[in-house]
DNA sequence: CAAATAGTGTCTCTTAGACAGTATTTG
DNA sequence: CAAATACTGTCTAAGAGACACTATTTG
């Protein structure tokens, strides 16, 4: 680590630059089982120092900490989520009033996790926590809505040629049409067709010769990840 | 701005977290003249508290400024490149020891210029300065190899479906074959074929009635941008 | 006129989209 | 058997890619 001082090209030592604090803030995204909407998870905020309002579970960075152990531990810590979620970054948020608390920067991340994974925390903690659907969002505290804006053009880009790419689906088997409604569900409208969803998905799937039980009408086909 | 300490949901006061310091670090991407490849702008950093060797231009963040400042200022005051420069951000580097100076994490960015805009910094300094071609870069120094390839990826990405959007061609009217040539030298490539690449790009630019000039074989198009 | 480059016409193959018609289940 | 859902086959339109052929210049 650093052994002493050392100087920029203006001859200004290091630490006589104040710098920002960083924070994360961090979307996570998930399909409410009964709901077919993408919903983003809410955090109330409304400690003694901090401003009131719903917004993103965020944390400072700590020592030594890489981004991604921020972002686990500001869910593992604020929302009770497990540790093994692998976080993308979003974007750097940089406005120097974007939080009126002090310079703090956010670098922003998306998370997405399947239902059954969110739902005991929500069931637990209905005073601090609520999903909500991404389209409905406004009014988050700090440029949170900026934030799930771009979280949700992130997730519904990578579900535009992969089937399922974030496992939102738990289950190891499934049919094209509970893929396509997911899909439905993410992308926020019908796929354009069926026809086509699934001639695009199918190259990426493993066809089993397994069947659905006890449902209405023809049994369909089973399909596991590749 | 902060007019008083804050605490985190632990108590803690803001400040009682070291924060890392905060630099932002560009590639400077361009198409020489000559050479039909696309090119990235290196700096020789040998300072008393610099590490020795290739690396991108970079700096910290300044108080109160935002990321694209810190860029603009970085290009201005190390390589000379006028300020109107529009970065784009890449990803943040975090590991804790990509820095053995101390605890820095960096902000990539990346810019496209035109070569008439880079070359005469590269000329004025040719001791400091030096384009190479992105497919050859390795042995940067820090992780800015990475940012290099990061970089790289985008541009060809943003080039595979719109015509030159970086403005990398600087003249206002320039033929089908040369606006291909460019976008030839972005990619690394050969574009798969003319036929598509015209049907692709004439949609989104204007088709004028000029033509070229005094040029060998007969005499081609001109197009505008949209 | 030969060489060089630009531009057009058109054929084939693939894919998207639409949709009719068949298959297999539940109640 | 009616209703519901799954699946297949096939037609059409649009686009990608290939390429022959025509056009217009320089030297």
């Amino acid at each position: 680590m650093s052994t002493g001082v050392y100087t920029d090209s203006s001859g200004k030592a290091l630490t006589d630059y104040p710098q920002p604090s960083l924070a994360v803030d961090t979307a996570v995204l998930t399909v409410p089982g009964d709901e077919r909407r993408l919903g983003v998870l809410l955090v109330r905020r409304d400690g003694a120092n901090e401003q009131v309002g719903l917004a993103l579970p965020g944390t400072f960075l700590h020592e030594e900490e890489t981004l991604a152990e921020a972002v686990r531990r500001s869910l593992r810590d604020k929302v009770g989520l497990p540790a093994e979620v692998v976080p993308q970054q979003l974007h750097v948020f940089d406005r120097p009033d974007r939080d009126d608390r002090g310079w703090v920067l956010s670098v922003a991340h998306v998370v997405a996790l399947p239902w059954q994974v969110v739902k005991p925390v929500v069931v637990a903690r209905p005073d601090d926590l609520e999903v909500r659907p991404v389209d409905d969002v406004s009014g988050l505290l700090f440029d949170h809505d900026e934030i799930v804006r771009r979280a949700t053009e992130w997730l519904r880009s990578a579900y535009s040629t992969q089937p399922d790419p974030s496992h939102l689906l738990a289950d190891e088997l499934f049919t094209m049409r509970r893929l396509q409604q997911l899909h439905e569900a993410v992308a926020g409208r019908p796929v354009s067709s069926s026809d086509t969803f699934r001639r695009a998905m199918e190259p990426h799937l493993v066809k089993t010769e397994r069947r659905t039980e006890g449902s209405i009408g023809k049994p369909a086909r089973l399909y596991r990840r590749r």
